[in-house]
DNA sequence: AAACGTAATTATGAATTCATTATTCAGTCA
DNA sequence: TGACTGAATAATGAATTCATAATTACGTTT
């Protein structure tokens, strides 16, 4: 008998939301397409109920749209939503910096180090798989050390409508090196506990992300 | 038959996310208390399932918290969450001032302006009541004036959640004119159309007023 | 009387059913 | 041929039903 793990038994939508969320994030649900309530159902092995109570909820978190009794689609992704969200995002990791500075422990900081060492090395060893990674962890960990669940929410709901235009492939040489740098100063900033100092650096570097990003987004509207 | 009305049927279940909101926003559903689904039902003359369906969107709102198999209770509102939320809002705020002073037109602002002289009669004739409804008008005006409805939407969220701790009644004198004289130098920067400035204004004048409500809030942890 | 265990009751999660609205498709007429 | 009408079909919104977990009520034991 194991009184160590506690039972969690997720409920079936709430499983539904997560796997939707992520059927939406990885673009198998494609933006505008339609969302079939009985072949999402049948593939995956529910009935309606909890699936459109996990509908309901992924409509208000804005990854889908629902429409009276014509069901639900996919939201596209719109030029004018990203530069809609780019700048909230941008202050909320300003505020995540400025209150990490001031929450986190020694040992976070100094795990933050390591993740950026590691960063550093992929980038030398043009890594971009693990660029990606080291660098959101990095993200991540700093918006942890906030210590501010709600802050948190936040920028998870909206870092998951930007993933969507997957952009992130797109990385110039330019603005990689660059990036590197920015970190290299948020790094100094961490160590320093210069909250304000952080939060600049952070703020200015997702407008900096963005700015590249969206040059490579197009003219155009839609993703 | 009229041919100008469009018709907007709301699904049932949007109207009870609504109807539901404005019940634990209004504290008719007291934090801590469980929501009785069958009681509900009955009050709204609805089956269970278009009501099973809005609590799961309040729930990814964070008004009421699920349970499996116990049901849905109101959360509580903590010091610690509102003391995450306050400096949320408050860059939310700023980011709103700064895109409204690039954004609005003049014929907003002229009605900005107009409301604001409303505020000043109110505060002058002590009217608490007009105060507070001129006060939101200004702020939800600027909010929309960004022109970003992601901003929009997030604000709107998170003002729900600290409208809950309904401490908005405790007003000092001190406070009070300290928040015109804030409210004054806004006009002064949206006139101007310095972005920074009424930005910064109104971070810190957010900021101020959660200081103060926190005062009246007290040292306990609960509402 | 208090604590425990068990049965009855209630409430919840999920499937199913029903009613209504969209959509598709065949047929008609210009 | 092509646009319109209306029936047939499919999909959705909501109510109902069913199965199971949680809560309550009750009786037993110490």
């Amino acid at each position: 008998m194991n009184l160590t793990q506690s039972i969690k038994r997720p409920t079936l939508h709430e499983e539904l939301v997560e796997r939707l969320r992520d059927l939406v994030v990885e673009d198998a649900l494609k933006p505008g397409e339609k969302v079939p309530e009985k072949d999402l159902c049948a593939s995956f092995g529910v009935s309606r109920t909890p699936l459109r109570e996990a509908l309901k909820v992924l409509a208000s978190e804005g990854l889908v749209e629902l429409q009276a009794n014509r069901g639900a689609r996919v939201t596209e992704v719109t030029r004018q939503e990203l530069e809609n969200t780019f700048p909230l995002i941008a202050v909320l990791e300003q505020l995540a910096g400025e209150q990490a500075c001031t929450h986190m422990d020694a040992a976070a900081i100094a795990h933050i180090a390591q993740r950026h060492d590691d960063m550093i090395a992929a980038y030398k060893a043009r890594d971009r798989q693990a660029y990606f990674q080291a660098n959101q962890d990095i993200h991540n960990a700093l918006i942890e050390g906030a210590k501010n669940e709600v802050l948190e929410a936040h920028h998870r709901m909206l870092a998951v409508r930007v993933r969507r235009a997957r952009f992130m492939v797109n990385l110039s040489d330019e603005r990689w090196s660059q990036a590197i740098a920015e970190h290299e100063q948020m790094m100094e900033k961490l160590h320093a506990r210069d909250a304000e100092g952080l939060g600049a650096l952070m703020k200015q570097h997702m407008l900096n992300k963005f700015t590249a990003h969206m040059k490579a987004f197009g003219a155009d509207d839609a993703a």
